[in-house]
DNA sequence: CTTCATGTAACTTAATTAGTTACGAATGGC
DNA sequence: GCCATTCGTAACTAATTAAGTTACATGAAG
């Protein structure tokens, strides 16, 4: 797993899961999707188990299972959960005391608020299910194309 | 200067240039602003002298200066030519071939575009100017308060 | 009571970036 | 011409962060 790619590697986990609503799939199974190590799959998605967006059960037939239906389950949320920021620059002052300093953050704090309003906004209406719907429709495609030659 | 806060910096270095127009400011005064290596500052703003933002001269009396006026660069400009993304999340395939992969990236994909065109039309209207203006209404301030004291 | 699975701590490894040293190339003053 | 000054850049070191790994305790199912 790449280092910025936790929000893509959940959501390919993601998709997988409510593709399977029947059955739990194991952190050793979501792993194996995105390449990975088990330890890390369940270190990743331990916050969407807080957030009741997964629940994970352990034992035999244990493993992981979607909280609620995927179209109740935004990316915004998801983003959330993983605890990612949606951008990606600092605003801590570093010398304290320094009006110019001052200014700089204050400006791009105010920004900052803005486009993350505006960015969760946006990430609020796209749901896991337009993710699987997206896929199913990939699936389709290759099938007929498939047949066709 | 910490890990992220290449953008703050940079701004920081920029408005105390345009506080000084008439005179160039050495790698070294820059990067006391902001408590690092001259180095680190040259690497850093390199890429806004190729923009034209700012401009170096060497030798005697040399230093770093404003390109053009500050009401005439913008901070996404600025973003842009330091390197800056403005989405941290990757979206690169690390499965080819796994139609999964393929509808997340493609809907992430969708995102990052409609959000960095927006993020990126907001930059457009902050300038150099507007951080100078908050600055000097800073200093204003506290020199009426410390009269007031 | 054995097997399978998660939960989590602790450690190792890899990648990235800041910081540093060093030196070559311009530039301007004398 | 020569020297001080300043940038440009390469090469190296150090610090930080996140992934990967190992190990083991906990709990559930048969």
């Amino acid at each position: 797993m790449k280092r910025n790619s936790r929000l893509s590697s959940t959501l390919h986990i993601l998709v997988h899961m409510a593709d399977a609503p029947d059955r739990a799939l194991t952190s050793e199974q979501l792993a194996g999707f995105i390449h990975t190590n088990p330890v890390v799959v369940r270190r990743t998605i331990a916050g969407l188990r807080e957030a009741g967006i997964v629940t994970s059960s352990r034992g035999h037939g244990g493993g992981w299972q979607l909280g609620r239906a995927p179209d109740r389950i935004s990316l915004a949320e998801i983003s959330a959960a993983l605890g990612e920021t949606l951008l990606p620059f600092s605003t801590e002052p570093e010398s304290p005391g320094c009006l110019v300093e001052q200014a700089v953050i204050a400006v791009l704090d105010d920004f900052r608020l803005e486009a993350e309003r505006l960015l969760a906004e946006r990430l609020s209406h796209i749901t896991l299910a337009d993710l699987t719907a997206d896929f199913r429709r990939r699936y389709d495609l290759i099938g007929i194309s498939s047949h066709a030659v």
